[in-house]
DNA sequence: TGCTCTGGTTTGTGATCACAAACATGTTGT
DNA sequence: ACAACATGTTTGTGATCACAAACCAGAGCA
């Protein structure tokens, strides 16, 4: 989900398992689980790599983020107090930390908390799951999405989110994570 | 997915292991996978059955429903053409066949079908899957909601699918696939 | 130089086993 | 009568093994 995998990196049960020091077993459950989630692809004969996706799943993947977490931003906004809003800003300042250490996985990690820590605010479990797991077939395209603009500052959408949240402007808040979700994809697509 | 295991019904991996002819290995990573997208729940001690759904939660997934059919609806109308109409048409009919049967797995089978069938052309395969995930975790509780309402006909929020695919009609079309995922599923909470 | 075959090696799969935790059941004590 | 306990059984977990399929590199050939 962070990235910490290139795309189309190929992964083995034993070497998963030597890296954890556990056998086998455990290694393909992980695994079993991830591909179920769409997170790993399995190949004809059992061989799992992380996805490299096409520009056409980028962009259905992209559609699939706005939709999820449009409809839980709103849903997170009548409840959205003063304390969430104080730690969002937390959050979004520490981007700026890791960004000027050209730290991907950090910088992907942070973001994800961002969208998170707004979205649980929504009490709808089932949908933020799903949400994560577009993150997690996501993950690994994002890293390769970092390397290519070279960020210098915080997402410039995540201030218009906070700033919408305060002023309990839901079509702004809307059109604010829509934005987010599917400006830098686009550009990963294009 | 089809209801054939009732919610709250546990199941063991030995067991399913007899059920299949195969040892515990197979079971395991079924169980597994369908844990992965949350058809199954396993406690914390690892024990594993149907999950027996809050009102709440069951309004959350309908809402993923209404949320993700109602856009591959949408992105399915532009190339609906009259070969998939008859298909949709064909399907419906015989929805009218497993309902005189009072044959409950049948009826949801041919309900998602009916579905299905026009989401596929709608060509998001991320977008299906999870549609299809959503459908997993009804499945139990689908089950019970066909034994509350004694269904005497296919759906009426079909035909009206199948006007406005036949018209062209996209606000109706996402009216109609709203209405009919949305219709039982409230009905089930309430 | 490029293609095909052919060994050896790697890899996933399913089965089996040992073990500890959890469960169910019957017993005992108050 | 009821609660606490003890015991025997069930169950999931992780490890290991045998095996077949897939992969890979090098040799041979056109």
């Amino acid at each position: 989900m962070h990235g910490q995998i290139a795309p189309g990196q190929a992964l083995t049960l034993r070497g998963i398992g030597r890296e954890f020091d556990v056998s086998m077993t455990p290694a393909r459950e992980a695994v079993n689980r991830l591909v179920a989630e769409g997170a790993l692809q399995m190949s004809s004969s059992g061989r799992v790599s992380t996805p490299e996706l096409s520009n056409e799943r980028i962009e259905e993947l992209a559609a699939l983020r706005a939709l999820l977490e449009v409809e839980l931003a709103s849903r997170a906004l009548p409840r959205a107090h003063i304390a969430l809003i104080d730690r969002l800003q937390s959050i979004n300042a520490s981007i700026g930390d890791v960004v000027s250490n050209r730290d991907s996985v950090g910088y992907i990690r942070t973001n994800l908390e961002f969208h998170r820590a707004l979205y649980l605010r929504a009490q709808a479990p089932a949908m933020l799951a799903m949400a994560e797991t577009v993150w997690l077939q996501l993950g690994p395209t994002m890293r390769a999405l970092y390397g290519r603009l070279r960020r210098s500052e915080p997402p410039q959408y995540h201030r218009l989110i906070i700033a919408a949240l305060k002023a309990g402007d839901e079509p702004g808040l809307r059109l604010a994570v829509r934005s987010d979700v599917t400006q830098g994809l686009r550009m990963l697509a294009g």
